[in-house]
DNA sequence: AAAATATTTGCATGCTTGTGCAAGTATACA
DNA sequence: TGTATACTTGCACAAGCATGCAAATATTTT
């Protein structure tokens, strides 16, 4: 695993480690639909704005994506990419690799 | 998934999500026996009271395991435990659940 | 056109965190 | 007993981050 991956997780784990960001992510995970921001509000203790900002920053992960309908934004989980990103981090960590 | 496992979750994360720290974690897993912290700073751009004070969050955090002897703390990766707390993530959003 | 709804953004603020340095502690070695 | 080695900790500091509020933007509805 050389440095840009270690950088890209790292940034991808910092964005999953605060706890209403995770709650958000949690909250999304038992969606089948799209939810928007008001709807995903609900489940963690900040307001609109910042609520938003997290979406945002989740967003701009690669842990969400989004899409616009109306004067509403629709906030789906990239369930692949996500768990395949955990997974191989997981089996980096249960596996002994030889040094290069 | 309740309020606590989320912040216990969140608080690991947290911890994998800062460079250095991910990059010992990473050093950790070439590593067949443990490691002591000198041995350690190599891999990451800070001094040794810095390396000192991540591997310190690592171990609170449950992600690694210190055994002392002499002078040395040597320190080596709970592989298991980790790899269990991703995977159980990568589970839980891969999968559609029902809310309660 | 005006009002309501959904979301974003600028600003200020306070808390957290990563860092280096220097000093302290603990253990081994000469 | 002194000196080297390994690691930790107090202090100071700068940078980052989460947050709320109020204002701005965008879109729909009346």
């Amino acid at each position: 695993m050389e440095r840009m991956n270690i950088d890209n997780l790292a940034s991808l784990l910092k964005a999953l480690g605060e706890v209403n960001r995770l709650s958000l992510v949690c909250q999304l995970c038992d969606c089948d639909t799209p939810q928007n921001a008001t709807c995903l509000c609900s489940c963690c203790s900040v307001d609109a704005s910042g609520v938003s900002r997290h979406l945002k920053v989740l967003t701009q992960e690669g842990v969400l994506s989004v899409e616009k309908d109306g004067r509403e934004r629709n906030y789906s989980l990239n369930r692949a990419y996500v768990a395949q990103q955990l997974r191989n981090l997981a089996d980096r960590i249960e596996s002994i690799q030889e040094a290069s």
